[in-house]
DNA sequence: ATTATATGGTTAATCGATTAACCATAACCA
DNA sequence: TGGTTATGGTTAATCGATTAACCATATAAT
């Protein structure tokens, strides 16, 4: 880090003291500072290519204009999606955004959160991975802001802006049952997390409202991890079962990646021989020769919320809020 | 910002002096510290819960060991990727990245860059956009120690990592000759970049080595800013010349995923009718009917190519390395 | 007995910006 | 004339960690 020019060089060359120049570059104080000494101090900072240095001054106001980002993984779609919106908008309030993945492991978790509390971030916005529930407990207790994102714990009472999860299942189920499926299978991860077993819920409860009998070989739960072989065998098994499904919802859109490159070289067609919805929104899924029927999350608002929610937080600690939005089923060619 | 356990706390409880618990805690001076005392500190800082204020030490040392990453649009799978494998490898080097997106607008960039440079990254790793020239010779002039990434000026002497794209090019087109194609075209984009210069230098060569009078109707340029009706419309023209071409070669990602989308809406058969090529890795190109043959860009190795010179850069600030990696040409069933 | 040197630690300045608390002079007013 | 209020500015402490330069005592060496 070079060093560049402070408060003090311009103070000098100006002929005034550095509490001046804060004063001026601020506009704090503004009636009580002649305009021909602000303008000359104004003068000599441009001319000096002067730039604060935002080290000193979180320093000093403890407070660092940052916010914290860990999301899943930012090299998928839905992770960036939701990091370039965060981005944007933390922005419009003169806030930078540091950001990591969790990669779904506690420990880099762990680790991410250490850094950017190190680092003094003012708030965080988190997406848990699963068994982090005693790491965002102690945040509370550090009365550290943050706002957590996607996934939630329903034993912690923080902030949180999610989908309903249930529902968009549901209605994704429902939408192939009232298309004419009744062997409807479901890929999805297996996992802990609550947002997850909501969308096993939703799937299991629109089955059961039609009477259809669900059948457990139906369900296939592949590691978080995404493993081309595994979501091939998934969905393998399901097209040999024995009536073989003629629907499945797939729990994700790296799931849905991963299973259309595969069906892709099947010989069944979609959505005659079977039909598909996805969750999450992604160009794959409208490259498909059948585009895929997908629950769409409303991520623009998504990522909105998280950050105005999160800087309200920042200012009334005590202050919880709770969001769970819709999901909208887009139609496709897949069903 | 809460504010926390500071050494002077950590200090007072073990009854020694700031200066002491920092060089403990650094680990500096080892061997004139008593074992007895450094564990007591240890211990102290350990039940106080103790976290270092990276802000202060910043201000202190001169350095924030954080890297700042400018990419075109985070929300692109390109520059995910390459914001993961980044964010990744500097991790490794105790580095935090923040970062950006510049959306191809050149004050958007010039924000960030400022943004950035009052933060006080030790470095930078820049994507930049057409006609940020000037700013780039600013960064230069100050000394800050920055790579450029994916793209680069000639005229500018600095450190980058980049494609061949000439040859990436050649490459592709000299494949789609090969197969038997004469009449091929390209979209890409309008602009001054030079690695877009290199995409249609490549182009153009590799159908005049193989004696393939060029006409000036096949390549198409439409705006950086992706417009799925501008691509559509490059497109359409493309197929309906007289006679229409019968391969294409995308000049992104993004051109690819729009073509793609509207071309699945055509009765065109892909490669029979057209083949095609596309820049670029994405999931995308794997879920189309005819999984489309694509130029392979090392991410992995740009990436960690572009944190290792910048941090190298970052000692001898006069060093320059410029690095050009070869595309790969994925070859699957679109040609 | 005197000088080195090892051991274990402290003092205090510093990084750059902010800001509460002053200070000085001029202008105004009763 | 003496007191009040504007006007325009300065002084100096502070945020928390680092680190060069000391200090004190004990042990060893000559």
């Amino acid at each position: 880090m070079r060093k560049g020019i402070s408060l003090k060089d311009i103070a000098k060359k100006a002929g005034v003291s550095t509490a001046l120049v804060s004063y001026v570059l601020n506009n704090t104080r503004e009636n009580r500072i002649k305009k021909e000494t602000a303008q000359r101090i104004r003068d000599t900072a441009h001319q000096l290519n002067y730039k604060i240095n935002q080290v000193a001054r979180s320093l000093k106001i403890n407070k660092t204009y940052t916010i914290g980002l860990i999301v899943a993984d930012i090299s998928n779609s839905f992770s960036a999606s939701l990091a370039r919106i965060i981005e944007n908008e933390s922005e419009k309030y003169n806030y930078t955004t540091i950001f990591g993945s969790s990669d779904e492991d506690i420990h880099k978790f762990e680790k991410l959160i250490n850094t950017f509390i190190n680092r003094k971030i003012d708030g965080l916005i988190i997406s848990p991975p699963a068994k982090s529930e005693n790491l965002i407990k102690n945040l509370q207790q550090q009365g550290i802001p943050f706002i957590l994102l996607d996934r939630y714990f329903p034993e912690i009472k923080c902030s949180y802006i999610i989908l309903d999860n249930y529902t968009a299942s549901f209605d994704a189920v429902k939408h192939l049952i009232d298309t004419g499926r009744k062997r409807i299978g479901m890929i999805t991860y297996q996992s802990d997390l609550f947002h997850l077993q909501e969308r096993k819920r939703g799937y299991s409860s629109a089955l059961k409202k039609s009477n259809i009998a669900f059948e457990k070989t139906w369900l296939k739960q592949v590691d978080i991890i995404n493993d081309q072989s595994a979501i091939e065998n998934a969905v393998k098994e399901l097209l040999s079962a024995d009536p073989p499904i003629n629907a499945v919802l797939f729990g994700s859109n790296m799931i849905a990646t991963c299973s259309l490159k595969y069906i892709n070289t099947l010989k069944i067609k979609v959505p005659n021989d079977l039909a598909i919805v996805s969750f999450d929104q992604a160009a794959v899924l409208d490259i498909f020769y059948a585009p895929v029927t997908f629950i769409k999350q409303p991520l623009e608002e998504i990522g909105l919320l998280a950050v105005k929610v999160l800087l309200e937080n920042m200012k009334d600690t005590a202050a919880i809020t709770q969001i769970q939005l819709q999901g909208e089923l887009i139609i496709q060619q897949s069903t």
